[in-house]
DNA sequence: TTTATAAAGGATATTTTTGTCCTTTATAAA
DNA sequence: TTTATAAAGGACAAAAATATCCTTTATAAA
């Protein structure tokens, strides 16, 4: 019935988030990291991993920089961006406004069963993803309370 | 990127609750029902819905009954199924265990960047699916406190 | 200005999930 | 015992997600 995880994110969203968080804390060292760093740090395949940054570059997220020297960044002002926002361009926001159950139309006035059960749950990811920032982050993996590799 | 919903649960959960829900209540009203009532029911692909029963029927959860005046019921002792329990049958138990990120090792000697912010999102939603049975989801439906169609 | 480098973009391939169809098996009732 | 009915099961199909490859574009440095 399955094969494994259904997880929280998409597969494209857990690499986005993670390239992201991985290229803001090298942002915090000053260092501009190319697409093989990228993909080598965070253990994640390559040109898929490419076409997800294309989608955070578009969305200016991270800026990237083509030619020698090139790769990618996030520009101070960027640093405050929230997980919200990257889980938001990659996954769209259909897991806090979605129903648990799949059904189209399941508000507090029409519920499904699970609806009420639902909405703390919901709640916590949305405070989670929108309280924290990929500087704070940044800041997590830098006094090693946090690793992304393996 | 995504076309419509990284949901919580794989289409097959969904329509694996929404049913288990559905035959739960009629089992209340000493109704048993047919395949195709169920997926009229819950709005769900029938044949589908089948590979769906055929596997919470493997797993005891259900029971079906061939032939004429055939169909669906949960047993008495079953209505008592959480639906962790279910859940697990369907999507297995990545949704508590795995990491919000993918990696495959992450725990809280070695945490990815968002481990200990999902520690609580996960609880509250184990708990949810710890604590409700489909006993009480039924009861909910028929006091008509939540709806499964549409 | 040429060259080398690195991201962007398009096309295509693979895998997984979702979904259907048809035959077989069990069983209740005539 | 025959017949009709409904679930089980196997094979297959379609769609979506995941993943790769190759060409184009931008650019920094020689």
């Amino acid at each position: 019935m399955y094969t494994d995880n259904p997880s929280m994110f998409s597969k494209s969203c857990e690499y986005g988030l993670r390239a992201v968080i991985f290229i803001a804390q090298q942002t915090t060292k000053n260092n501009k990291v190319s697409l093989t760093t990228v993909s080598e740090e965070i253990d994640s395949p390559q040109a898929f991993t490419a076409k997800v940054l294309q989608q955070l570059t578009k969305n200016n997220i991270v800026k990237s920089i083509k030619g020698p020297y090139g790769g990618f960044v996030i520009e101070d002002h960027k640093m405050d961006t929230k997980l919200s926002e990257v889980v938001s361009v990659l996954d769209g926001d259909s897991i806090y406004t979605g129903c648990g159950l799949g059904l189209k139309q399941c508000d507090a006035k029409s519920p499904c069963p699970l609806h009420n059960k639902f909405v703390a749950i919901r709640n916590d990811l949305r405070n989670m993803l929108e309280n924290n920032s990929l500087r704070s982050l940044a800041a997590d993996m830098n006094a090693d309370l946090a690793i992304l590799k393996r």
